[in-house]
DNA sequence: CTCCCGATAT
DNA sequence: ATATCAGGAG
């Protein structure tokens, strides 16, 4: 079986497996909001984040909002994510910039997002689809980075190119549910540590089923 | 490539 | 004790 049906198959069965996977679980209202909870997002959990915005956007909710916040109290706000430090002064940065750069608005395109601070491909394709519904790439994250590899349709070198060799061989408007679904069950059953290939309903179509140990 | 970094699972 | 969590910058 080539690529192209072996990739289809696989997402029209996770779609079956996961009816209600659309878009990112981040709580959020509007896109300002979007943004900066997936900046928190690096490297957490969107638990984690979500127990943090909850607070962070009563206390701060538009793009002025952070753009005028105090950085040691942005800090204490988003601490438990880690990466505390980075993520307020990307945040910060960003807001200014959408502020005096983009009249408050969040850039539409993804050129314009990723020369945001703290903002790259990954941060700026969730925005695009999920907020916008447009797709101009798709979000590799570090499930969608392990499941690719595993499913045996790159060799995880860098994100770009597996996000090249995604966009060639994954249909333009499955490009988002391709990530979703992967995310989903990235977190479900095809996790890091100890993935169970047993309960996974799609190991037959999986070059690496069994054989993580 | 390294660094940033806390919370949680194993 | 260590790996991992919807990464990005230098």
């Amino acid at each position: 079986m080539n690529e192209e049906k072996r990739s289809r198959k696989i997402l029209d069965r996770l779609r079956e497996e996961y009816p209600d996977a659309h878009g990112s679980s981040l709580d959020y209202d509007g896109p300002i909001q979007l943004l900066v909870a997936t900046i928190l997002s690096a490297q957490s959990t969107d638990e984690k984040v979500n127990e943090i915005t909850s607070k962070l956007f009563k206390r701060y909710s538009s793009a002025k909002d952070f753009a005028e916040a105090d950085r040691d109290e942005l800090e204490s706000l988003i601490y438990s994510s880690g990466y505390y430090r980075n993520k307020a002064k990307w945040i910060q940065e960003t807001c200014e910039r959408i502020v005096k750069d983009h009249n408050s608005k969040v850039p539409r395109e993804i050129d314009d997002l990723v020369k945001l601070e703290g903002v790259g491909r990954k941060t700026a394709n969730i925005v695009l689809s999920d907020s916008f519904g447009t797709n101009q790439g798709i979000p590799i994250d570090t499930h969608v980075k392990r499941l690719t590899k595993r499913l045996g349709f790159s060799e995880a070198e860098n994100r770009n190119k597996m996000e090249q060799k995604l966009m060639d061989l994954i249909p333009r408007d499955r490009w988002y549910e391709y990530a979703t679904l992967l995310v989903s069950h990235g977190k479900r059953f095809c996790k890091a540590r100890k993935p169970k290939c047993d309960e996974c309903v799609i190991n037959d179509l999986c070059p690496t089923a069994f054989s993580h140990g």
